[in-house]
DNA sequence: GAAGCATATCGTAGATCGACGATACACAAT
DNA sequence: ATTGTGTATCGTCGATCTACGATATGCTTC
């Protein structure tokens, strides 16, 4: 079973494409799903799936984290525009902006 | 348009399922979204997916990092199953995980 | 205006990331 | 065995993440 490099060659089909994906789309990708790269954050936005909207304070209570620190990934999810939070007197209500997670899912359905 | 506490309410469905997700699921999915969570990571997949397999080398000399820097990139892809690697020699052919894509793929459909 | 509640931001500390050059390792060819 | 090639690992540095408590902000109510 010696492999000669003539064998590895076969390995590679050179003659297929290697030209890179557009920056721009590998980035738009990268931040969206960077949005979900965090257990916490996952299971925020799964929360909010299961529900038309959420309060912040909701949210909190659910989770094993400080109320800062889910303000954090919070943030974080509006940023990337997978999540919309809208004022609602001294409280906010969060909900799953659903452009974004479509262009999220049709993004990795393409890959 | 003065809000009171009862519009506010409005916003949350209480009678909804506020359940958290199983958190290993979370983790699963933050980890295999972490994988894409960096446009390196990104291109490097996608170039693997438009050949049936790739060299260490040839990745390198198509992305504008050093050797060493795609060596750890490559090994986080490996780490989360999304990237095989096969030796071959004394080179490396990388190639797509069809069945940790899959997963991936299907974890987002169903979010 | 003062008090109270809900959320955001600040400041900090430790952990991890991402990049690189240098170096080690593994195999092939000589 | 030695050399050469391709890849992985090490060590390091600056940047960023993640977590928290403390504090600021904004709105409502009294």
């Amino acid at each position: 079973m010696v492999r000669t490099k003539a064998d590895a060659k076969k390995c590679c089909t050179t003659s297929e494409t290697l030209a890179l994906p557009d920056v721009a789309w590998a980035e738009d990708m990268a931040k969206l799903t960077w949005a979900l790269a965090h257990p916490a954050r996952v299971r925020i936005v799964r929360l909010l799936l299961n529900r038309t909207s959420c309060m912040c304070g909701e949210i909190v209570e659910e989770m094993p984290l400080a109320q800062s620190t889910v303000s954090q990934h919070l943030k974080i999810l509006k940023e990337t525009g997978l999540v919309q939070g809208e004022i609602d007197g001294p409280r906010v209500c969060y909900c799953i902006n659903k452009e974004a997670m479509a262009k999220l899912k049709k993004l990795i359905a393409d890959l």
